[in-house]
DNA sequence: CGCAATCTTGAGAATGCTCAAAAGTGGTGG
DNA sequence: CCACCACTTTTGAGCATTCTCAAGATTGCG
């Protein structure tokens, strides 16, 4: 394999401290308590993961995917192409991420899932895991759903960022948050965390042009925020981009298992 | 009842078409087919609803709301407050509109939910609705599936929108998604809709300052696409702005019943 | 080494913002 | 019925942020 097609993952990072599990049995245990069973059998579907190169088509706009799509390494999104070729990423699928599928849309989703940087993902067909595994008190369940929901606030907060925050704040939320999400599933350090999405990525996440964010990288790195260097993010200060940003990070949900 | 505790409804587009009924169940029976039984629950369920002014909060930001919220009449919205006083709204609430609150969570909802006109607005207990009316095979089991990931394909056309439209075609955008909702519940007749929100509202929803809402407006006068006059929307053009928003409605989903 | 992609820089222009004041609107109470 | 009040809409002017276009520098890979 060449460094081309290397795939981020515990590559730099190395084996993380949290256990060196699957990404996807790792993020929804925060969500919930999963059995053995439970684990045996998502690491039984991880098995048939792919391998895609960057800028693939995981899913194509209005296409009707066969079961829940799994990011285990990488990064992956879901973007929406304008008619003047602008697009717009509305959800960054991370290792442990899943862009589950309810089949009482009956078909289409309107948006592509594509990856950003070469990533390993798998399917999992929605019948198998019904039949083994789900059901009213089932952990799996349970956590499925949490994750739903997680998605759901991260989206939200998505429209407040891009819609009332300048241009540095938004990147420096974006930040904080990729560093939280990647933390949860072993794949950042307290410093920082390898960052494979290029600038362009960036802009068409945060709905700034690509000029712009990188005078605004600039601007964070003048101020000795973050360093972000041959694809990898340095946090320097990571109370000041919190607080640049007015990062809250209870919208993640990753405080352990469900308070109540 | 004074005019300024009148609630947006039926009053201006008199009695609709589509029957007179409940706008939940009519919104609902969109997305599956209600049994009787259902529909009765789901009335008995919002007899019990409580007026608001406008300006109310129904849910305070981090509070744990205590079943299903749904909207009978005026607009509502979910919204989050920055420190500096900035605010950004991520969602209408429309008449039928519900604001479901899964328990897997256990606790906090990331932004309050107030009224920005008059509002009816009824809460379902979860518990009822699950004990008595929720299995596989129920049809409001679907439809309130279907409603919620409705919601959430809504939710990221707002990134869209927000992210990478321009002025006067966020706007025109906004008006087209709110005319389909509208017109699905019966409150919106082929020329327009009543529309009870200030440009504050609508600059705070499509992430733009009131004054550049307001220019916006004059442009879209201007090129005779709408007429915005005393709480009323006339829909002038309805092509042209299509076309200026680069509207697809198939997020909306009221393409009636799954079509699988 | 050379190519392609990415990042950086510059300069001018457009879009959208802020502040402030004026004009319009509708409801309330005298 | 009128006057007043609060709120909303409209207008103007200057400014800040962000964009576009274009060229040059850098990087990493083949």
């Amino acid at each position: 394999m060449t460094a081309s097609n290397a795939v981020a993952g515990e590559s730099r990072s190395g084996p993380s401290p949290g256990g060196p599990r699957n990404a996807l049995i790792r993020r929804l245990g925060h969500f919930a308590a999963l059995s053995t069973d439970e684990q045996a059998l998502l690491l039984h579907h991880c098995a048939q993961a792919r391998t895609y190169p960057a800028q693939a088509d995981l899913v194509r706009e209005g296409e009707s995917p066969d079961g829940i799509l799994v990011v285990l390494e990488g990064f992956a999104c879901r973007q929406q192409y304008r008619n003047n070729g602008a697009r717009q990423i509305t959800a960054y699928l991370l290792p442990g991420d899943l862009c589950d599928w309810d089949p009482a849309l009956g078909g289409r989703l309107d948006d592509a899932v594509s990856t950003l940087s070469p990533c390993r993902a798998a399917r999992i067909p929605r019948e198998a895991l019904l039949r083994e595994a789900l059901g009213p008190h089932s952990g799996l369940e349970r956590a499925l759903r949490m994750s739903h929901l997680t998605d759901e606030s991260t989206l939200r907060e998505w429209v407040v960022n891009i819609g009332c925050r300048s241009a540095v704040e938004r990147i420096a939320h974006l930040f904080c948050e990729l560093h939280v999400r990647l933390t949860a599933v072993g794949l950042a350090a307290e410093t920082g965390f390898d960052f494979p999405l290029t600038q362009n990525d960036l802009a068409v996440t945060v709905g700034l042009s690509d000029v712009h964010v990188n005078r605004s990288l600039q601007a964070l790195r003048r101020e000795r925020l973050i360093a972000l260097k041959s694809r990898h993010l340095t946090i320097l200060d990571w109370d000041a981009l919190v607080d640049l940003a007015e990062f809250n990070p209870a919208y993640l949900r990753f405080g352990r298992f469900p308070v109540s």
